[in-house]
DNA sequence: GATCCACGGGAATACACGGATG
DNA sequence: CATCCGTGTATTCCCGTGGATC
């Protein structure tokens, strides 16, 4: 253990005092491990997966509901747990390897955010499933069929669940049924999205919004894994509840921005005005952190210094060349140009037409920040 | 040498407006 | 009056290059 380790760890042991204990606790791009308030739609889908623990292959199936509802905090503890007992079993069984076992089948987790194309998706299957190393790079389509053939001829089972589909930059449903269906003898699949299910997606499991009162037990459970004691009222995490709607990912964005804001001024509890204050750095409707942090790093580095930047009410060229000319991000206006206009087209800024500023020509537009400010700030930085 | 794709730059196109044209 | 055109700006789209890996 290094020095800094260390006194990070003294830091955190010695933090009575300190207002936010962990800011990990707080995000809501990190999932707790036992996701109880989703007790009914968690039943259901175990009913769905329940084939595989006598050693069969569940039927595809959809998981499906808003954002903030818990989706994939509700998959990912269930998979994980799922796949711990399918180890164990087999595990106890045999001494040897699972190879040899046509037991329980193995299940794994995919987030598509992190793939941008057919290809980058079969590989995240394909290391989600496989023990080795997949190769990335310097592979062709083939050589990923080799080893899905490779994986099915050895007679194990899988169910892969495949996060947050049919979003703007990821991949619709049907990609999946294109990529597994041909092998869904050997491996089935949830896929996780948000829009309803369409006719022929097989079994499907609703998450709805939270109701209010399940919303402030969950931000009263994280605010007291994140928070010093008394750090925030209860009345304030009821009026963050109210205010988010039954999104988790929203209430949890504006409690983290709270206590960012209250942290940085020194102070010791998060008060009305700054509880309203980290509502105000969650726009809403807003893209989740998580698609943030999924973005091409140079991507992220533009709006972490977008941030810095009082551009408001500044065109997208005068904003694209104040970040050019600041030399900070290496890149040419041109480029910063056209990922300003990117990111305003998979919703992450919004383009608000502005003033014109002459009368020449086509009107320009500015832009706003279409995500938690506050969240991305300190993640970002915190790496 | 092959493969995939991120990257970066800039060309091409769309738009808004006023004024010219038929 | 309706349409086209020129001009200047905003926005979108395409393509070559190079890195990393096998």
């Amino acid at each position: 253990m290094n020095i800094e380790d260390r006194v990070a760890r003294r830091r955190r042991s010695n933090g009575g005092l300190r207002l936010v204990r962990e800011y990990d606790a707080l995000s809501p791009a990190a999932h707790v491990r036992d996701p109880s308030s989703r007790g009914a739609a968690f039943e259901e889908l175990l009913d769905h997966l329940e084939p595989a623990l006598g050693g069969g292959l569940p039927p595809t199936g959809y998981v499906w509901g808003p954002k903030g509802a818990g989706k994939s905090a509700l998959v990912t503890a269930l998979f994980a747990e799922l796949d711990r007992v399918g180890r164990e079993a087999t595990s106890s069984i045999h001494t040897t390897t699972r190879v040899e076992d046509a037991g329980i089948p193995a299940f794994a987790y995919v987030d598509a955010r992190a793939t941008r194309s057919e290809f980058g998706l079969r590989h995240a299957i394909l290391d989600a499933l496989l023990d080795e190393r997949v190769p990335k790079q310097g592979v062709g389509d083939d050589h990923l069929d080799e080893l899905f053939d490779r994986f099915v001829d050895t007679d194990r089972t899988a169910v892969v669940a495949i996060d947050h589909l049919g979003e703007p930059e990821t991949h619709p449903i049907a990609m999946v049924e294109a990529v597994l269906g041909p092998l869904d003898d050997s491996i089935s699949w949830i896929a996780i999205g948000r829009t309803p299910p369409e006719a022929d997606c097989g079994a499907s499991v609703h998450l709805p919004a939270y109701q209010q009162y399940v919303l402030v037990d969950i931000l009263t459970s994280r605010a007291s894994q994140g928070l010093s004691r008394h750090a925030i009222d209860h009345e304030e995490l009821r009026r963050i509840a109210g205010w988010a709607e039954g999104d988790a990912h929203d209430a949890l964005a504006a409690l983290f921005g709270g206590a960012l804001l209250a942290s940085e001024a020194d102070e010791r509890a998060i008060d009305s005005e700054t509880a309203i204050r980290g509502m105000e750095a969650v726009p809403r409707p807003n893209a989740s952190i998580g698609r943030v942090l999924a973005l091409p790093e140079n991507r992220q580095r533009v709006l972490r210094r977008l941030l810095d930047f009082d551009t408001v009410g500044e065109s997208v060229r005068v904003t694209a060349e104040a970040l050019s000319r600041d030399g900070a991000l290496d890149l040419s206006t041109a480029t910063i140009t056209r990922f300003l206009y990117e990111l305003a087209e998979m919703g992450v800024l919004e383009r608000v037409t502005a003033e014109r500023t002459t009368e020449l020509g086509r009107p320009p537009s500015r832009l706003e920040p279409r995500f938690p400010t506050l969240v991305f700030r300190r993640t970002f930085d915190a790496v």
